[in-house]
DNA sequence: GATGCAACTACGCAATTACGTGGTATTATA
DNA sequence: TATAATACCACGTAATTGCGTAGTTGCATC
């Protein structure tokens, strides 16, 4: 076998599948995989479950897979395909950015996120990167990623717990006992006692499960 | 003019600032910003602060800024940069690519996270995007920030709690007790209990404690 | 030297929890 | 008709929790 180093590694094409149902898009595509080096577009499909049959065949290193798509849609498609391989690298390629389609991608497993303007220098960067163990995404997309990212994120106000308190709190938080809490820490019972009502009153809780639950959801520890 | 794109502003120079403490790197990256075109770096600082001060004067397009800072680190910086002018652009540019600082810099409001090894055209691609409104990232930040986005995913595996417990759970969660609970859902503590019982079980986890902890941590609720 | 603060230890008690064990009623499926 | 699954109810007990109260120690600031 060909040992595949770094980037360039002459001889080994890349096998690339594609599902989309537009089929002068796809046509179109196949062609433009298939005329840049390094390439190769053996199959295309129409929808997911036709790809998913021949995946028993044989496998591609990458398939890129539009959203849109009669039958099984393509989010679900990537679940499909990493089901069948794990190692498959799956590529979105579609004119969708609206939020919901982006986030269930991602979630499902997508490796890449790009748009079908997608340029052909881009799409052959993206796929190198895909192989590269990157995660290609068209940046006004990137963009929205980040905003999601943001608001599902926590400000992170550590409501001023001390060193010990933030300790206890990550064990209580692990489901620990007060009891074990203090053999972990060589503290007495009544010590971990004393640090757990401080943290009660600084988060503003009267129980370890909304202390466990504040602090899971505002990722204070 | 050269090459007319879709938002090509005629002759406009985009004027970008830089603030690196490592002398050497700071006056290569000036030198390669003005020498390519349409871009003009007129200012650069070694920290956060003397940039804050700068900024008094006046503002720059974008601001190319390194995490790692002696005093305010690059992460507040974006965020102390954004308070000054909301629509300055911040491209974080650095040689982390650990999560926890990825994941600081986006929740500080970063347009873009590259790092340090970005060729000259990718930074110009880059500046050009985050300009346009994208958000570019390195593929191999962006698989870190796919990776975390989908531990935000919802689990697929809600072991098989009945509506019931999930119910339950919901209302433990936020830190009812289990009378609190049987109040609400107009059942007798017991049942309640018994509902627990079988959550714990299901969870595999023996204290509410740890129920929580890993209803939160997983999204089952 | 006084003051404040974080960390630590301690006792007691009511409330709550975890869990073993005993039931019943309804509904869907074999 | 049997049987499993779900939801429901109940008793008792040991363990754990939440919280009022009352101390000591070390260290830094004033």
């Amino acid at each position: 076998m060909d040992t595949a180093d770094k980037d360039n590694a002459p001889a080994k094409e890349l096998n690339v599948w594609i599902v989309e149902d537009h089929p002068s898009y796809r046509k179109s595509m196949v062609f433009l995989l298939n005329s840049m080096d390094g390439f190769n577009c053996e199959k295309d499909f129409e929808d997911v479950e036709s790809a998913l049959d021949e995946l028993k065949e044989g496998k591609p290193d990458i398939i890129l897979c539009d959203i849109d798509l009669p039958g099984m849609n393509g989010v679900a498609g990537v679940a499909a395909f990493k089901a069948v391989y794990d190692d498959i690298f799956v590529i979105m390629l579609t004119v969708h950015d609206e939020e919901e389609y982006i986030f269930n991608a991602i979630c499902a497993g997508a490796d890449g996120y790009l748009l079908k303007s997608t340029s052909e220098e881009e799409l052959n960067r993206s796929i190198m990167e895909v192989v590269n163990g990157g995660a290609p995404i068209n940046p006004r997309i990137a963009h929205k990623v980040l905003k999601m990212f943001s608001t599902f994120a926590p400000k992170q106000d550590d409501y001023d717990l001390t060193e010990r308190e933030q300790e206890v709190l990550k064990l209580i938080t692990n489901g620990k006992t007060k009891k074990h809490v203090a053999a972990e820490l060589f503290l007495s019972f009544h010590t971990v006692d004393y640090h757990l009502r401080n943290i009660y009153k600084k988060l503003q809780v009267n129980s370890r499960t909304e202390a466990v639950a504040k602090a899971l959801r505002e990722r204070i520890i």
